[in-house]
RNA sequence: GGGCGGUUAGCUCAGUUGGUUAGAGCGCCUCCCUUACAAGGAGGAGGUCACAGGUUCGAGUCCUGUACCGCCCA
């Protein structure tokens, strides 16, 4: 029984939501399910994607969704290639990000998380949570992805945090995390520690002050008044002049620095400065550091304040005083200044300095400054206690991986960005300020003052047995979870776990380019230093997608709601963005989402739709829908021999990772050879009582059915809709989803077909052009004489077709090998045949002459181009199979031309 | 400062071992509501593939340099 009442359009909502909830409730996704239907074998391949887990900040983007299609294309692929597949979802409770938003949404209500309390903030923080992680997988479904929802994991769940545990444990034993004072990044607004990556510089228009501070000497051995008064330097004879962005730092200077090679400054190399305001004597140094070039060629240095002179500052076994507090406000050892706030101290030092004499001139200057990645404000480099794991080693044994082919990454410049990134990686500071995250596994003594670290909460100390025992505060970087993704959500710790063992290492993460470092790098080191294996075996990277101008789509934007993912599903389907999404771009290069490619898309959603209701509306209940392979006639070889290539065509696109490409030629397929030639054939014999309907119906809905199959990872739903209107007999399963992938027929591939159908398609198009040109009406039945030399043959069976195709009088139509041309006729030449449009007064002999001796000369200008290029050295340099096909279109030019030549001749 | 990517039709983009006259969608022009589809059909116009050199029988594709746009790292 088939359903062969199709809506007359095609509409996604009347699909999209019934189809998903009934994959899911059959339970498609799981890998389970393809055991049981006999589609994969529990000692046959398997395959397995871990899902990039969203941040529940907030609902999905654009990117998301591009991953979201990429991964559940890849999923449908291996699902439908036999292998045992897992798409394991999940989200991640993105720390400072998520801590961030919830903290603005009570700063709404003019509340601050202190005020709550941890456990309060916590339980808000949940609240938010759920919203959002219900939001997203709402989007997830609708999106259309195949995952295995039953195995969805959050990061904070207990088997992940327990793995977060362990693998801390173990890194600690191992003397890879250490905790200690070095220079971090500093947020103030966040009041937490962030790392190197999470720092964005932004460009800004700022000033160069240059000042100068009294050298101590013989004449001048201090102040003269008090700070302030304009009267501090009086009688100070002596200077060193230097240039800062930054003046609120000078409180915290503790040295003056100069290159040792510079001239200018060696007298004053070993005296002492006193710093200004502060009043401490610091002293004049020499460092390599120093660039000679900049400014007055001596620097000031703030250990406790800049990575530079900190590095300098520990060179000279300087000190380093942190003038600031968590929020960014002058500490007590600010002098005059505490308490102040950083940038209303700026301005207020560069005033004091003025009335000094101490400030020389103000430059405008155009520099970078380091800017929290979550909240936009200015990062405070900082010497600050904090946990540290020292990543080089892990480094080391990723770039291994990477070298050695264990994991290959695409699109292949990453790698060299991948290397790059790794050979200078620096020690990975992953403790955060913040309550919203995993608790660092870590107890202090305060009996003792030792550290015990341990996966279960311990109740004493591991090294006096004292019970009085305090956890760390602090919470873990995010991307530390997040970089046990891969093996957390498949069971680790527990190396039994059914999971781990099937599906581990994965083979595939697939990510934008973006979080390269973020997050790849860490899951590689992770992956390897905690499993002995890299965690997947190819890393593909997408690009970013941005609105059809160009623009990085950002929640800022004004229009944002156009591009939401659900918005744009609502206006064209999910198949219409996935296909798009897919289509229109290329592994690794950011695009630009084009509205009128999804309207594209959506067309071709319903363009598929047509051709099904059309098929189906003339099978008959019952029919024999077999091939019989003795009656094919050439349109019907044609196509399936077309199906038969692309099915070879697009498993290998598939199988090297260029998933574009694969849609494009199923697109064009369908549409192009499909719809244009193959039903428009088929209509002759479907139409004519007397023909043998079978054999086109069942070439129809063969191609068709395989077409579906080949599509659905692109575009799920349109495809299992029309696939479940099949008739039964076409189909194998219940199901597209779990339907095998196609596989090319060899003995169905027929060339000498295809070459024929080929200048059939040819002559009606040139038959076509010549109505078109000559207005002739494009209903109009015309008559038509076809000389069709070593082809008569094939033109005289398909002489239905042709005249269907190119709407001319089957009563009027005359196909010989070779025919005496009418007088009065337009003419087309295709090779060796030629078609002759007897339009009684309607062809202009002079204009046809002029016509045909244009293609002449286009044609000998061919000819002689081809000639010349056999003539050459290409003959014999350049491959055999090139030179050949170079005689073969030679020959039939000068066909061509003969049959030019002659037809110019016969019109006198 | 170092590295990477982009520059192809009016617009948005494909073009993977170098091989016909460089493709698609949209837009534009002419015609058509033909019994799958006007979210459609038929025909057409439109490109010295950023620029300059080079390698090659042959370059959008490989090499060198230049310009502009963008990204990453310091």
């Amino acid at each position: 029984m088939t359903e062969n009442t199709l809506a007359k359009v095609y509409d996604p909502h009347e699909h999209e939501e019934r189809l998903y909830a009934w994959w899911e409730r059959e339970g498609y996704f799981k890998p389970e399910k393809q055991i049981e239907l006999g589609r994969a074998s529990k000692d046959g391949p398997r395959w397995c994607i871990t899902m990039p887990p969203p941040n529940v900040t907030g609902a999905l983007h654009l990117g998301h969704a591009m991953t979201a299609a990429v991964e559940d294309l890849m999923t449908r692929y291996y699902r439908m290639q036999g292998f045992e597949t897992l798409f394991l979802p999940g989200s991640d409770h993105a720390g400072i990000a998520t801590q961030n938003v919830v903290e603005r949404e009570l700063r709404k209500e003019g509340l601050t998380r202190h005020e709550l309390g941890r456990v309060a903030f916590i339980e808000h923080v949940w609240e938010w949570k759920g919203v959002y992680h219900n939001r997203i997988t709402i989007q997830h479904k609708r999106l259309g992805v195949s995952c295995d929802w039953e195995r969805e994991r959050f990061t904070l769940d207990e088997d992940l945090s327990l793995a977060v545990r362990t693998a801390f444990v173990r890194l600690f034993e191992k003397g890879l995390i250490h905790r200690g004072a070095y220079l971090v990044n500093w947020c103030p607004r966040c009041e937490s520690a962030i790392s190197d990556l999470e720092v964005e510089p932004e460009e800004r228009d700022s000033h160069l002050w240059h000042i100068r501070y009294p050298v101590l000497t013989e004449d001048w051995q201090g102040p003269q008044g008090e700070w302030g008064s304009g009267e501090w330097a009086m009688g100070a004879t002596t200077f060193i002049q230097m240039a800062t962005t930054r003046p609120e730092t000078i409180l915290g200077d503790t040295a003056v620095a100069v290159n040792p090679r510079d001239a200018r400054w060696q007298h004053l190399v070993g005296r002492r400065a006193l710093l200004p305001a502060i009043e401490r004597p610091i002293p004049i140094i020499a460092d390599d550091a120093v660039e000679p070039e900049f400014g007055t060629g001596a620097v000031k240095v703030t250990p406790a304040h800049d990575p530079t002179d900190n590095e300098i500052g520990i060179r000279h076994n300087l000190e380093a005083p942190d003038v600031m507090t968590d929020t960014g406000h002058m500490s007590d050892l600010a002098g005059p200044y505490a308490g102040l706030e950083r940038f209303e101290c700026r301005s207020r030092v560069v005033a004091d300095f003025e009335k000094e004499g101490l400030l020389v001139k103000i430059e405008p200057y155009h520099h970078a400054v380091g800017t929290c990645q979550r909240c936009a404000t200015d990062i405070e480099p900082r010497i600050s206690t904090q946990w540290f794991v020292d990543v080089k080693p892990l480094a080391e044994a990723a770039m291994a991986a990477v070298r050695s082919g264990e994991t290959t990454i695409i699109p292949e410049r990453e790698e060299r960005r991948f290397f790059q990134w790794m050979e200078a990686i620096r020690p990975w500071c992953i403790s955060r300020q913040l309550w919203w995250g995993h608790r660092i596994p870590v107890w202090y003594c305060d009996a003792c003052g030792g550290l015990t670290s341990s996966v279960e909460d311990p109740a004493t100390c591991a090294h006096c047995g004292s019970a009085a025992l305090r956890q760390d505060e602090d919470v873990l970087d995010t991307w530390f979870s997040s970089g046990l993704w891969p093996f957390s959500t498949l069971g680790w710790p527990n190396t039994d776990a059914p999971d781990l063992r099937r599906f581990y290492p994965t083979d595939v993460r697939e990510t934008g380019y973006d979080i390269l470092f973020f997050w790849v790098a860490r899951e590689m080191m992770l992956g390897i230093e905690m499993t002995g294996h890299s965690p997947y075996e190819t890393v593909y990277l997408h690009g970013l997608v941005r609105n059809e101008a160009g623009k990085k789509i950002s929640k800022s934007m004004e229009n944002i709601d156009e591009y939401d993912p659900l918005n744009i599903i609502d206006r064209y389907g999910s198949d219409a963005l996935r296909y798009t999404l897919l289509t229109s771009s290329t592994p690794g290069l950011d695009m630009n989402l084009d509205p009128r490619r999804l309207e594209s898309a959506r067309n071709f959603t319903n363009k598929i739709w047509q051709a099904a209701r059309f098929v189906l509306s003339n099978v008959a209940d019952g029919a024999d829908t077999r091939i019989d392979v003795q009656a094919l006639a050439l349109p019907d070889r044609w196509i399936l021999s077309r199906l038969a290539h692309l099915t070879q065509s697009v498993t290998h696109l598939f199988d090297t990772y260029q998933y574009g490409e694969a849609g494009r030629q199923v697109h064009d397929f369908l549409w192009g050879e499909y719809c244009d030639w193959y039903i428009e054939a088929t209509k002759v014999r479907l139409y004519d009582e007397a023909a043998d309907k079978g054999t086109p119906l069942a070439v129809l809905l063969h191609v068709l059915e395989a077409a579906l199959r080949l599509l659905h990872p692109f575009m799920p739903y349109v495809t299992e809709a029309l696939w479940q209107a099949l008739p039964e007999a076409v189909r194998d399963g219940e199901a597209l989803i779990v339907a095998p992938w196609p596989k090319a027929d060899p003995a169905l591939i027929d060339e000498r077909a295809e070459a024929e159908m080929g200048v059939l398609m040819e002559v009606v198009r040139a038959i076509r052009n010549l109505r078109a040109e000559h207005d002739v009406t494009p209903g109009k039945r015309i008559p038509a004489l076809i000389a069709g030399g070593d082809l008569a043959g094939v033109f005289s069976a398909q002489r239905a077709e042709v005249c269907a195709l190119a709407k001319l009088d089957a009563t009027a139509l005359v196909v010989e090998a070779t025919l005496e041309p009418p007088e009065q006729a337009a003419t087309a030449v295709v090779g060796d045949v030629v078609a002759y449009l007897p339009l009684a007064g309607m062809v202009d002999l002079d204009a046809e002459r002029e016509r045909l001796q244009k293609e002449l000369d286009d044609v000998a200008a061919r000819i002689a181009r081809s000639e010349g290029l056999l003539a050459g050295d290409f003959a014999q340099k350049a491959p055999p199979p090139i030179v050949q096909r170079e005689r073969d279109r030679l020959a039939e030019l000068q066909a061509n031309r003969a049959q030019l030549e002659e037809r110019l001749a016969g019109l006198g």
